[in-house]
DNA sequence: TGTATATAACGTAATATTGCAATATATTAA
DNA sequence: TTAATATATTGCAATATTACGTTATATACA
């Protein structure tokens, strides 16, 4: 049906999934690089930096935007984007507990 | 046109973002939530354990395979699934120096 | 007011994903 | 060999994603 069955699973293994869904895009995980060695960037800064047209990069932006790893201020003509420190945070602790969760195996199949 | 360019991203953003996307579903979180607690386990462990149909529990192994977080044995009838140690500790070093990239903002927008 | 600039929103085409029933395959036991 | 068990594969329908041209909106400046 191309529909997650959502609600078989727990709100935390919903929202991390939801989290690295949006990243899990190379062109996201370009942009966010980017605002990390840049601290703030603007739209069209990214259309430079990557090969996309506006419109897909803007699209992009949206759905980081929508799952609030960034966010974005209105600033004169352009719109000023960077991280935003309390979702990343988030995404640290639940993303660091899962992977760090496996603590190798003694014997394997 | 629903076709990812691959080709303007580094091999290590491309990678990245596939091992994210492996993750980035609520299933595959808790197929390989359950891997961690129960170190190994068959395909039918995870129809008893999710709600999901057994054909559906297969496309999500076989896509964690695909990526190579996991390995499957045969083992008489059933196959034996485990977590791939060498893959986990790529995709922990990765996750985390791209995640740790980020330092904090003095200022945001 | 008019024009340039920057971004968002809309529409569309191509492709990918999700979930499952049905079927195929492969191993074990009788 | 036959039956039972466990997985994989195939095919399908519904939905989601990706990318981009085009258009709308909103601000700054002459």
């Amino acid at each position: 049906m191309g529909l997650t069955k959502s609600e078989i699973f727990s709100a935390e293994q919903n929202r991390l999934a939801q989290l690295l869904k949006a990243l899990a895009h190379p062109a996201r995980v370009a942009i966010l690089q980017h605002l990390i060695k840049a601290n703030t960037c603007i739209c069209g800064d990214l259309v430079d930096e990557l090969g996309l047209a506006q419109a897909t990069i803007s699209q992009h932006l949206k759905e980081l935007k929508n799952v609030g790893l960034i966010q974005g201020t209105i600033e004169g003509v352009s719109v000023c984007y960077c991280i935003n420190p309390e979702t990343w945070k988030l995404l640290d602790q639940e993303v660091t507990s899962f992977i760090q969760g496996y603590k190798g195996a003694a014997s394997c199949c």
